[in-house]
DNA sequence: CGTAGCTTTGATGTAGGTCAAGAAATGTGG
DNA sequence: CCACATTTCTTGACCTACATCAAAGCTACG
């Protein structure tokens, strides 16, 4: 029984994820399927974790996608981050007593709810699991990181095209884009809020990078024309996204 | 002996900040100290981490500052992020194989090295501080997400103060200053690479905050003339950064 | 006491914002 | 399956926040 738990949680792109940085013993994939009691849907338009709330869960996103954000006095707001499947998400929600952010779900979403008991007991029992959380949260601040060198120090087309690339890049690794392209549930909205640019500029930007013949981004789909030009214009590299095989044995 | 230790430990800023997340026992304290043998000088000019770097190794700043920052192809770069006393600094160097980031001393530095396998063996040994560790990164990666909301929408004069102020929150928790001010090594040109803006700029607003009786940033000193009116000004919400006794008991 | 790094200021240029308005999609109820 | 509503996209005209360039005064320290 444990053992066809075991294999279910195996299978699932959490697992696969903290697979690749902290090779799980089976006894870590069974602490691990505690944490996928509570499936839970949301619908677009409801927040999965808001600014302030003080019940301490996370999710680990099945299906679907997410972003996290900010909002500002001013009504303008700051897009954090994308979550796609297999994504942990709200992470210091559960860590900290009131969530700093707003997590919205940008698509139908399906997700597996995580309290912070379920986190901290499994933590307690199999402390390899607590190593690749650390381990995947630090992932996740390598793509804040190049994210906030975005906005402070590349133009808006680099940017835009930086940005792009990054989905290709963990789409991939959850098989669901390659270097043709990708769905891409996005709108030119989200984009700006994510890029710090205005809708406008972001719809000028875009009809750019598509007259040069590189990518396109239309009806929810990504194309790159001409990847190895836009790794070349955004100053790409891949390298904060890949750690092939598990660093601790 | 190792009691001796333990309290050398304690008092150290390190196990404060830690602490302030996770209740540590004296076990704990002790399996920490190992962390805490080789101390190392830097001088200013020579990197502590370089990206791309092999050799696995963190720091526990003891005292000086330092910034770790990005460069582009371009030749501009991006500051991430400043470090003072107590802050651990280039942990993602130590959990990846390379260095995704560079960090360099900001005045002269005395800092202890935290290697790879001392991390990890001491993870092993006391599976609480990984949790710890968890938290505190999980702290760190609130900040650099402000940062990022400062690069992404906010205005220079607004983002300026934001950052004057999160720099007095986090020094007073280590008692290095108070709403009246603080002693700040930072000069005009790593303001502006931190801040993505150009040092022109970045005098300008510092000169537009002076003249409004606001703050005054001179002569390594940065003093608050009306904190209120600032706190206000930029929309600074310190609750990302307090989080008042231990979390995990 | 000189020279190299900071700070300050002025003049001018430009990337990207804002406003406005029409055209396509997309969705919703009948 | 159509009519209407709503969101999303697209483009043009104009404006502003910040960059860049240039040059002069400070400071500090070897």
């Amino acid at each position: 029984m444990s053992q066809r738990k075991a294999l279910k949680v195996q299978d699932s792109p959490f697992a696969r994820k903290l697979s690749a940085f902290v090779r799980l013993s089976d006894g870590d994939l069974v602490a691990m399927s505690d944490l996928y009691r509570r499936r839970r849907k949301f619908a677009m338009g409801i927040d999965m974790i808001h600014q302030g709330q003080v019940e301490r869960n996370a999710y680990v996103l099945a299906s679907g996608w997410a972003c996290s954000y900010k909002m500002l006095r001013s009504g303008s707001r700051q897009i954090v981050d994308f979550q796609i499947p297999g994504d942990f998400l709200g992470l210091r929600s559960v860590l900290f007593r009131t969530a700093d952010h707003n997590v919205e779900p940008v698509t139908p979403v399906l997700a597996s709810e995580v309290t912070y008991r379920d986190l901290i007991d499994s933590f307690g029992k199999t402390p390899r699991l607590a190593t690749a959380v650390l381990w995947a949260a630090s992932r996740d601040e390598a793509m804040v990181v190049e994210h906030l060198v975005d906005l402070g120090r590349r133009s808006a087309t680099e940017r835009t095209a930086h940005f792009l690339l990054e989905l290709e890049a963990r789409l991939r690794l959850v098989g669901l884009g390659d270097r043709k392209g990708y769905a891409c549930p996005l709108s030119q909205y989200l984009l700006a809020d994510a890029l710090g640019l205005s809708a406008v500029h972001i719809n000028r930007v875009l009809r750019e990078l598509r007259e040069e013949g590189l990518v396109t981004f239309q009806k929810g789909n990504v194309t790159f024309e001409d990847y190895d030009a836009l790794v070349k214009l955004s100053g790409f590299d891949r390298d904060y996204l890949d750690h092939d095989g598990p660093l601790l044995p």
